[in-house]
DNA sequence: CCGCCCACGTA
DNA sequence: CGTACGTGGGCGGA
């Protein structure tokens, strides 16, 4: 390992200060490293979900970890070059001419290495008007007089000139990582010459990649025999006529050249720096920055831990004690029977306590196996539920009970669930370090403790028992009685890191303004969202068996007609491949949209091949695929209806970057309704025993109406008071016509284009839509630009905004972080534009809806009705209601719903009834 | 067996 | 060349 086991005394006694006199300084190429990973890595393997292409970070980061790791440099810099003339242009205006253009994927990567320098507290160094290999031979110098070692990872020839006995060149070959060590052996063996005449070779030579043409029909071999034979490149000259044949002639026509060459190639050895030797002594790693980073970069763990096994972070003293001496405590009490209340009371009485459970839990219900307490005072218990007495019950019971008992806990909403089976209950949850870490990054995909541990708290979370229930150390014995004291002590770990993770959240959280929310809104939705799962909705189980028979019969029929169509091949119509091969290949079809795998089946294009061709095969597709469809999502319901006839979906509160909810498990916010067919699918969600209506109430136009806040629009804001039927208004504004006299053609249009405007819609986009030329598409966006104009503003200015401070923001403070602004790759740019004018419009609906389900389930609980909320789908509520609360709810309903936001237009909200899901609908 | 792609349902 | 999700089937590489 490099400096992480140097002990403080060591490391100034050995040379952390370069006037010590030893030392070893790295020096790199940052350009030519970074862009040699690029090319030995596929750029198309590594990418970002979000489009960043990280090939050249990820050989880079390999590259510097091996690195460190087998060379444990002592002082590091980096070196870049500078964009813009260098003195080389000016002596030689063609220099570096003809370059292939930078790959488009390349240049951004540059900056997140130099970022991650940044963060390792390495120096990056670089000089107007200098290449990054004269700041190499300028270090290389400086350290070389101090008697230092030098080592320089560069995969530009030039720096040969710089080996000699105390510096080597590590070369790259075909991996970034495989370098080769260029020491003056090295160098003569392979090129014929020592290091000190390698830049008469490579004048005589000539460089491609600089353009800088040398003497024709003279490589390696001639220049190296020449330059033996003469000594230097100055003797030549002197003793030019004395070559020989063709090679001689054209050195002696080329020998400007060749002159020219070797001023160009020597290295500058006296840069002016603003940074010296001892200023490269790298300083302590930002180790959360690097993982928030790494997780940017979707890198996986592998990678982070190596690096961080080189790295120092920094702590105090030397780095090698602090994975092994700075885990959590396992220490734990089991109190013995009776004990637990006097523990509880003695340690978790005051301030807050971490709970950690393990356990089984989904589909609205769960069971626990194990409760740890981490408390604040450092003590810890553990307590088995199966194993409690009767007094010890109570007292855990009331204790986890206790609002104002404060806890903090790792994904509450799964053990709330499994103490609700328990016949527990669970308040006073302060903390839930899953949802913090997803208002403070809403994009992140590592919720796991371990990981969030690692990222916030830079600890590790090592476990003693393996998944399985083996014990993952040799702790000698292995009998089964330490095996609970490993899972005992696991759970207690993860009490405690759960603590501690919820202190520094609430810290981030507090800092980024999120506090409110998390407090307001996430934290007691945990609870709503759990009721809501607890519950579940009744299913209809034999109308969906029928149902499910029906579709299956139409799905085979339409396999027959389509085999019977091309002659009664047997071919597998769920195959987008085979479907290809027979519609364009057998049946010489048109060809569709270009994807990746070749041409697209989707249904648009089978809906434009059915009007080219006489042949009934796309039709037939398009019934395929309704049909299995429709029976796939009914078979998918049936299996997940549970013994009590109901189906109880999960919520996830912490994937959806925007802030909006998600449901798995089965997906109950994606179930169809905009055809007959699919809308007989909700009929079989129907109201349960002891309630007599489903009630829906869901937000109209929402987004549009915060669009209609966010940008202040007086034209929109007027047309949405005025307006009955908003569509219709907006239409009528933009063709200078009564809402009345619009046409269903044009309100179609129009609406299509107002929720476009939301996603950031293009012409193009917006002609494909409503197939029109893009031309009348434009001409529609300028007719409702010039009467909306404040709307074209704000979007304009959200996403500049967003550049500039990396985040988006909806109206409860919620941010969406999006690095991708500042791209200079344009797809990925436009892309998260795109994210950043939709984030705060699709956000703040969360937003409203969230505090809307608080309020109703609040203002139920309050009014005693035993109506309650079932499911939410982004602008609507499905609530169960007994029949004498139908009237009192579904006004209050609607008032939670219309008043949970006080926007500068009203939120409308209209209500549907019905025995099943359908039939709520209005 | 897993991960990726395609296709498609909702707001 | 329109945002946000989850699911299921096929397919190709392990």
């Amino acid at each position: 390992m490099a400096n992480t086991q140097e002990t403080p005394g060591q490391s100034s006694a050995d040379g952390a200060s370069a006037a010590g006199g030893g030392g070893r300084l790295l020096l790199v190429d940052g350009h030519s490293m970074a862009f040699r990973a690029f090319f030995a890595l596929p750029v198309d393997k590594f990418g970002t979900t979000t489009g960043q292409s990280t090939n050249a970070v990820y050989g880079f980061t390999s590259m510097l970890i091996k690195l460190l790791r087998e060379e444990e440099p002592t002082h590091i810099a980096v070196a870049w070059d500078v964009s813009g003339p260098t003195f080389r242009h000016e002596a030689y205006g063609e220099y570096k001419d003809g370059r292939a253009d930078t790959p488009p994927e390349f240049p951004s990567q540059v900056e997140l290495v130099q970022e991650l320098l940044r963060l390792l507290g390495m120096e990056s160094v670089s000089v107007r008007g200098f290449e990054a290999d004269d700041v190499i031979a300028t270090l290389a110098r400086q350290a070389g007089a101090q008697g230092m070692e030098v080592l320089i990872a560069s995969g530009d020839r030039d720096a040969f000139q710089l080996v000699d006995a105390g510096c080597t060149v590590l070369y790259p070959g075909k991996s970034v990582s495989d370098l080769t060590r260029m020491t003056p052996d090295r160098v003569e063996e392979k090129y014929g010459v020592p290091p000190e005449r390698y830049r008469d070779l490579a004048a005589l030579v000539g460089e491609k990649a600089d353009n800088l043409p040398g003497v024709p029909g003279v490589g390696p071999k001639t220049a190296a025999k020449w330059i033996l034979k003469y000594g230097s490149v100055d003797a030549l000259v002197e003793h030019a006529d004395e070559l020989t044949g063709k090679a001689g002639q054209n050195f002696r026509d080329h020998v400007d050249d060749v002159l020219r060459n070797q001023r160009l190639n020597l290295l500058v050895g006296d840069v002016p720096l603003e940074v010296g030797l001892d200023g490269l002594v790298p300083g302590a790693a930002d180790r959360q920055g690097v993982d928030t980073l790494f997780d940017d970069l979707e890198f996986a763990s592998t990678l982070r831990d190596r690096l961080f096994q080189v790295v120092d972070t920094g702590h105090a003293g030397a780095g090698a004690e602090e994975s092994s001496g700075e885990d959590f405590d396992g220490a734990v009490v089991v109190p013995g029977p009776g004990a637990l209340g006097a523990w509880l009371d003695g340690h978790a009485a005051q301030g807050r306590s971490g709970v950690a459970f393990s356990g089984t839990w989904g589909a609205g219900t769960g069971a626990l196996t194990g409760v740890a307490i981490a408390a604040p005072d450092g003590a810890a218990a553990y307590v088995d539920p199966s194993d409690l007495g009767e007094e010890d019950e109570r007292a855990l019971a009331a204790w986890l009970a206790d609002p104002d008992r404060a806890k903090a806990v790792h994904e509450a909403k799964g053990p709330l669930l499994a103490a609700f089976a328990h016949g527990w209950d669970l308040r006073g949850v302060t903390g839930d370090t899953a949802v913090a870490a997803y208002l403070v990054q809403p994009g992140q995909r590592k919720t796991g403790l371990e990981d969030m541990c690692r990222q916030y708290l830079n600890k590790e979370l090592v476990r003693r028992q393996e998944e399985g229930g083996q014990l993952s150390l040799d702790i000698g014995g292995g009998e089964a009685a330490d095996e609970g004291e490993a899972a005992r002590a696991d759970l207690a770990v993860r009490a405690r890191a759960t603590l501690e993770l919820a202190d520094r959240l609430d810290a981030l959280l507090e800092q980024r303004g999120g506090a409110g929310l998390m407090a307001d809104v996430e934290l007691p939705l945990v609870r709503v969202l759990a009721g809501m799962e607890r519950v579940g909705i009744a299913a209809d189980r034999s109308y969906l068996d029928g149902l499910e028979a029906e579709f299956a019969d139409e799905q085979r029929k339409a396999v027959e007609a389509a085999h019977e169509s091309v002659g009664g091949e047997q071919f597998n119509l769920g195959s987008p491949k085979q479907l290809q091969q027979v519609l364009f290949e057998k049946l010489g079809l048109p060809k569709t949209k270009k994807i990746k795998t070749g041409y697209t089946t989707d249904a648009d294009a089978l809906a434009w091949l059915a009007t080219q061709t006489e042949h009934p095969l796309p039709s037939v597709l398009l019934r395929h695929r309704d049909q299995t469809r429709l029976r796939t999502t009914v078979e998918g319901l049936v299996k997940t209806i549970g013994d009590d006839g109901r189906i109880h979906t999960t919520f996830n509160q912490t994937v959806a970057a925007t802030g909006r909810l998600s449901s798995v498990e089965p997906n109950l916010q994606n179930i169809p309704v905009r055809t007959d067919a699919g809308r007989r699918i909700r009929r079989a969600f129907v109201v349960g025993p002891g309630f007599d209506a489903l009630m829906t109430a869901d937000y109209s136009q929402i987004e549009l109406r915060i669009m209609a806040h966010l940008s202040e629009d007086a034209a929109l804001i007027e047309a949405f008071q005025t307006g009955h039927d908003f569509h219709a208004e907006i239409a009528a504004r933009v063709f200078g016509t009564d809402p009345e006299q619009v046409g269903p053609e044009e309100r179609a249009r129009i609406k299509a284009m107002n929720y476009g405007l939301a996603y950031g819609l293009s012409e193009f986009g917006l002609s494909q839509q409503l197939g029109v030329a893009p031309g009348e598409a434009r001409t529609l966006m300028e007719d409702f630009f010039t009467v909306f104009g404040g709307v074209r503003d704000y979007l304009q200015a959200v996403v500049e905004q967003a550049r500039r401070d990396g985040y988006t923001e909806t109206i409860l403070g919620r941010r969406r972080y999006l690095p991708d602004l500042t791209s200079d790759n344009r797809q990925r740019r436009q892309m998260a534009e795109r994210m950043a004018l939709n984030a705060p419009i699709q956000g703040s609906a969360a937003d409203i809806i969230k505090v809307a389900m608080l309020d109703v389930d609040r203002a139920l609980r309050e009014g005693g009705h035993r109506a309650r909320a079932l499911l939410q789908v982004h602008d609507e509520i499905v609530l169960e209601v007994p029949e004498d609360e139908v009237e009192p709810v579904r006004k209050l309903v609607s008032d939670k719903m219309a008043g949970a936001y006080d926007l500068r237009v009203p939120l409308a909200v209209s209500v549907g009834l019905g025995e099943n899901w359908r039939d709520a609908a209005h």
